[in-house]
DNA sequence: ACCTGAACACCGTTCAAGT
DNA sequence: ACCTGAACACCGTTCAAGT
């Protein structure tokens, strides 16, 4: 009776900080960054905050345990294809990671102590560079342009009022009477001429951008 | 006395809504984010923290406040020059306001309730590129793209371990052992060839990423 | 070795009470 | 009209005590 109630609360505890970062990551998936508190994560493992602290030293080494873990979803650049393909194949799946997992996105290039997963990754974008010819330092222009451009993007995208034509309606309240007072022209053009057209998607400029980057790192490679 | 004591709270407190923003991105300047707190503002503005919100609806409003007062010291893209200069003034200027405000970054662009500046800086980027003959299609992929690579790259540079050379001694006991086994050789190649160099700065990477955009820009406009 | 209860030093915010 | 004290419902984290 004893041993089978330890074993019970063993399968459910079954602690460790695997256990804990997923599903610290799902709880942020659900409920948004300022969702996570030890606390609740605790609740949802059904265990005290405090067991926590066995596993992760504190709630910043699980948010570079979380990162790592979102650092490990995205694909590495493809070997055996040229370098253009491969960088634009993981430009987009760094993307897609980021919009599964939208609290991260401020998160992955700004933590201090990059795990293994971090590391990796970036070491097989510059690999994949070098392997392609790129001088050390052309290799340093593509990542910081690219890498630049795709956490940005993202992070506006994630954060836009409208990004699909039916949420320009429900932005309306707010802004719309500010632009019918003509204050905003350029704004209020952009809204209707674009923003407002069924077959919006404010997604859809990424790759437009991505692709006038990788123009341009190729011109420059080339000469 | 009764009348000058008044005078005295009066000319001490003379708390208002500007006010409170301007100390409270002081604040932030000086101690990072997560040490902006509303007791800790009240006690620098000499005031109990709910006094604060008399002037401010809460602490959401009051970063949008805060963001929207970092929106109005960017320069808007000046009038009467090419679009090219100007926005490669402007960009500049977003950069230089950001890292004057690093905690801002991140929120610049995630405000989903946009105040007046951030409105008519938007307004003018716009406007400056009409005027200039772009299309509102060419004036949205370029808006895009360079909004997306300034904030992206200043959110990645202001967090990078290492910005200049005598920061990756300072990083070393953190990971310099890993290159050592030669785990991620092209991060450790990167590294002794560039970020260990004298005159090594990743800011300079700033510009390179800017020009390389707007000649892509320029010659997709072109066409 | 792992989990817990109680405690500490913080948060943002509401509300009735003061002036 | 503006400020305050007390209170509420939260935080992250430490530590001694349990098993």
């Amino acid at each position: 009776m004893a041993t089978q109630a330890k074993q019970a609360a063993k399968r459910r505890a079954a602690l460790s900080r695997e256990r804990i970062l997923r599903a610290a990551i799902s709880l942020a998936d659900r409920g948004g960054f300022e969702s996570l508190s030890m606390r609740k994560l605790g609740d949802k493992l059904g265990v005290e905050a405090m067991s926590l602290y066995n596993h992760v030293r504190n709630k910043e080494d699980m948010l570079d345990g979380m990162v790592d873990v979102v650092f490990s979803e995205i694909d590495l650049p493809p070997g055996g294809m040229d370098w253009r393909s491969a960088m634009r194949q993981r430009a987009i799946s760094v993307r897609q990671v980021l919009t599964r997992h939208p609290w991260a996105n401020g998160l992955m290039e700004s933590r201090t102590t990059p795990g293994p997963a971090n590391l990796r990754h970036h070491d097989a974008v510059l690999g994949s560079l070098r392997s392609a010819g790129f001088s050390v330092e052309m290799a340093a222009h593509a990542y910081s342009i690219l890498d630049g451009y795709i956490y940005g993007f993202t992070l506006t995208e994630l954060a836009l009022p409208f990004r699909k034509p039916g949420d320009v309606a429900r932005v309306a309240g707010n802004i719309m009477e500010r632009f019918r007072a003509g204050e905003y022209p350029h704004l209020a053009e952009m809204a209707v001429d674009r923003a407002m057209k069924p077959g919006y998607n404010y997604g859809d400029e990424f790759e437009y951008g991505l692709d006038l980057i990788l123009d341009g790192i190729e011109r420059a490679y080339a000469h």
